[in-house]
DNA sequence: TATTATAATAGAATTGTTCTAAGATAATAA
DNA sequence: TTATTATCTTAGAACAATTCTATTATAATA
C-alpha cells in the first residue's frame, strides 16, 4: 500500500515526507470522512512531532492536485473526503457521522429561470440530514 | 412596518428591544443573505454601542423560534435568511454572491437502499455554485 | 410602580484555521 | 554518491468567527 502511494506521487512535483506517507495511508480508501484533528492525532501516533501546519498543508497540496475534496456539511469544522469523484453526503443530526452518495442526481435539479438569469449553474453538492441507526435505537 | 413586528413579537415570550427591533426591521423581507457583520454594521448605524454578541443572541433566539435559517453554503462565515420555509441557495463562487431558489426537488432525491439501511433521512439542502452575471460580464 | 426575568454590553475566551520564520530534508543534478 | 536547492516541517504566533462570562440595564408583568 506504501509502494502505492509512492507509485502515485513520485515525480509528480509531490514532496513524499515519512509525515505525508502516513497522512497518504491513513486517507487511503477512508470513507469516515476524518477532521483535521482526526489526521493529526492519527499522524501523531507514529510522529509525534508532527503539526497542524503540516496536515492543513498537505490538505490543501491534496485538494490542489484534485485529489481530495472538502466537506463542508458540518458547520463547526472542515472534513476531508479522500475520494474526490463528485458525490453527496448525509450527516447524522444527532451524532454527526457523515455517510456517501454516490448518485447524480444532476439532471433532475432544474433550477428556475429567474436563477439562470442571474447565475450560470457549474456544479452542486447535496446535504442530506438524518439519523443514523445508531443513533436511532440508543433512544 | 414596525407594528408589524412588534405584533408578531408582542407577548410571545420574545422580549422586545430597541436594538432587536433594528435587526428585525433590518431582516424583514431581505434576501441578501447577511453574516453576523453585515448585521452587526447596519445595527451600528441607530445603535453605535451594539455588540456583536447581541446580534449572535437574537440570532439564536430567532433561529430556536424557527424564524431564521443559517445558511452554511460559505465556509467562511454563517449566513442568515429570514425566509424559514426551506428551501435551497446557489452562491457565486467568484463574489460569493447568495440567490435562493425556491424548488423542493424532494421527490427526485431517493436515496440509495445501501444509504437507507444506515440513515433516516429527514431533509435535504443544495448547495448549487455558479458564476453570477456580474461576476461572468466583468471578464 | 415595583419586581423580575430577560437582554445588552464589553471584553475575555475558545475554536478552527492560516501564517511566519527557522531549520530540516527529499528530489535532482553533478 | 554528494551537493544543491526547492520544498516541507515545525513551533508558535496570528487570525477570524463565534461563544461565553459577569455586570448592568430594561422590557414585560403583576
Amino acid at each position: 500500500m506504501v509502494q502505492k502511494i509512492i507509485d502515485r506521487y513520485k515525480g509528480k512535483g509531490f514532496k513524499l515526507t515519512p509525515q505525508r506517507i502516513a497522512i497518504l495511508k491513513f486517507l487511503e480508501g477512508n470513507t469516515g470522512h476524518p477532521t483535521a484533528e482526526d489526521i493529526f492525532t492519527e499522524i501523531k501516533k507514529k510522529h509525534p512531532t508532527v503539526s497542524f501546519a503540516t496536515v492543513y498543508n498537505t490538505m490543501q497540496a491534496l485538494r490542489d492536485r484534485g485529489d481530495l475534496l472538502e466537506i463542508t456539511i458540518d458547520p463547526e469544522r472542515k472534513h476531508f473526503d479522500p475520494n474526490p469523484s463528485p458525490h453527496h453526503h448525509i450527516i447524522c443530526t444527532e451524532c454527526g457521522k457523515i455517510g456517501d452518495i454516490f448518485v447524480d442526481y444532476s439532471a433532475a435539479l432544474a433550477l428556475p429561470d429567474k436563477t439562470l438569469e442571474e447565475f450560470t449553474p457549474t456544479g452542486n453538492h447535496i446535504d442530506f440530514h438524518g439519523v443514523c441507526r445508531d443513533c436511532s435505537t440508543k433512544q
